[in-house]
DNA sequence: TTGTATGCGTTATCAA
DNA sequence: TTGATAACGCATACAA
């Protein structure tokens, strides 16, 4: 048996109320108890129970943080920023991954909120019902949405129309003529980004082009050698593509057009989004949208922890980040 | 306040012991009383708190995986395997960083113990005090290892001496006559591809030379090139580089090649270490030892689990995977 | 087959 | 300043 507060109790000669008094830093405590205390736990090896805790506090101290999968570059670096800013605080994080299958999200929520998992919600790409999120508010357990935008809780995200405007600008301050763009099927961001695309255009005055677009489902390397493919067949003059569909596919672009004999930049220039650690390495580099994904992590965890202390009001708020250009020499 | 196990019974007119022998699936209930219960808990959505049930039971159902830094591929890939066989069990994952401060280490662990955080841990690349790991096996807390070895519980990891030997070897069959090395300055895996490297070389009857070794300390791609550089100066004559530091060291002493007229793999042969996403896409492609580590995960999590449940011992215990060589143009 | 009583480790409310 | 007691939500041994 591991020792709990009634063997320090018994030990010094109070009760455990008393020795609970001590843990918790009553200032109506004799100091002489309290030093008595205090030595019997440090010799006793005493830590606190967290779950005997949390049960009367009604509190867990964990935060869980949801997912369709940690293992991705975005999820992973939110995490790396959520923990940055989590030493220091009383907070342990707890993962769900829904592994990317859709009916788990709102059962795994449910359960997070019904079994008291959690004191608070990070949720990244994910939406959430309407009615359930209204349960959690009922309850007072916060939830801070990252990159979706749900009505009634705040939301961290990037600035995915800006971003797709300054790469769009990138192309067309450089001269450019015939600017494609390869970018996923469906999805907020996926919306955002072809705005940005088409805003650039129009305020620049060139045309846009639907058969200058290819859409993709997986973001992958071969999705980008496919949709580069399908470009240059369409459009043989197309001078620049802008891959908002991410680095790893933009990569796979270059590497279709290497086999081509298209020469980047001089024939085709090439933006991709992300800045995966890869793209530096690429021949030639990647220029890229970068995103300040884990400063992003950390903001999320910070809204979290002030609705929690309720210094961050329960409400629709929206808190953009910037994004970036990496210029290399793709462009 | 949210429903518990007395307003279930309050509702049906049961005791709260009857409701929770019900959600526990007794058998010596009968069929109309379960019915009755069955359908208060769905008409009241009642969940069970799971901090009470805890509490009772001495088990948190929390699996407690820790690591220096969870953005690395190598956590990564971990947890994506843990993550993968977590489906279908109750556990859920907590994770603990240290943030590569080593002194945060033992602390945590020891929290992680005595606050009866997690039911079993999963440590990844570090190491652990032998009278800790005593606390734990006393309590009957399991702990698997992943890539360290630590007298008394399993470990799990890679065989980085085989690996390192394919490697030289490759090279050896392909006619290269002077092969450097590019390895960690410390740590067990830089020993064992180490010692790979020297039985490679020494069953093929090639003399060992401290000259054609280079130590890094960060695993960097500028590492590469530096490493490189101070090869070819001291070796005019190397043939081949086996870059046991990993893919983005690799990748760096090809882009320092590159720069210095080095035609690989005709005038130097390269095999990294990995098989990183990009080492696909290099310029040529980079021959690599790959690791399973998602497959690894997922069996350190059964080992794991077949420890809480008693089917697997508590005892020094290696599990040792594969590597294989991905044999691409750069060699 | 169900109810009663007790305990898990801690904190909080009161009284002393 | 400290002690006695109850409570958090649930599970289990035992009694009925």
């Amino acid at each position: 048996m591991r020792v709990t507060i009634k063997d320090i109790a018994k030990k010094v000669g109070v009760t455990p109320a008393t020795v609970s008094m001590v843990i918790n830093n009553s200032p109506k405590i004799s100091q002489r108890t309290r030093e008595l205390v205090l030595a019997a736990i440090k010799d006793m090896n005493y830590h606190p129970n967290y779950i005997g805790r949390s049960l009367v506090k009604g509190k867990t101290n964990n935060i869980a943080v949801v997912a369709s999968f940690f293992a991705s570059l975005f999820a992973l670096e939110s995490v790396r920023g959520i923990e940055s800013n989590l030493r220091n605080t009383q907070y342990n994080l707890i993962l769900y991954s829904t592994r990317g299958i859709e009916e788990n999200e709102n059962d795994m929520l449910r359960r997070i909120f019904y079994e008291r998992r959690a004191d608070g919600l990070i949720i990244i790409s994910l939406k959430m019902q309407k009615e359930l999120l209204e349960e959690f508010k009922k309850e007072g357990i916060p939830i801070v949405f990252v990159e979706e935008i749900v009505e009634g809780a705040p939301t961290v995200k990037f600035k995915n129309i800006k971003g797709a405007y300054m790469a769009t600008e990138q192309f067309i301050k450089t001269n450019r003529k015939k600017i494609g763009l390869i970018i996923g099927e469906s999805g907020q961001n996926a919306e955002e980004r072809m705005k940005g695309y088409r805003e650039a255009l129009e305020d620049y005055g060139y045309p846009y082009d639907e058969g200058l677009v290819a859409r993709v489902a997986n973001y992958t390397f071969e999705d980008g050698e496919k949709s580069l493919k399908q470009l240059v067949k369409k459009n043989p003059k197309m001078d620049a593509v802008f891959c908002a569909a991410g680095d790893v596919t933009a990569i796979g672009v270059m590497d279709e057009a290497k086999d081509e004999g298209i020469k980047i930049p001089d024939d085709l220039a090439v933006i991709g989004y992300d800045d995966i650690y890869i793209s530096n390495l690429t021949n030639p580099g990647l220029t890229t949208i970068r995103q300040p994904i884990a400063q992003m992590g950390s903001q999320a965890f910070d809204v979290l922890i002030g609705m929690i202390n309720g210094t961050i009001p329960y409400e629709s708020k929206i808190v953009s980040f910037e994004p970036e250009i990496i210029i290399r020499e793709s462009v």
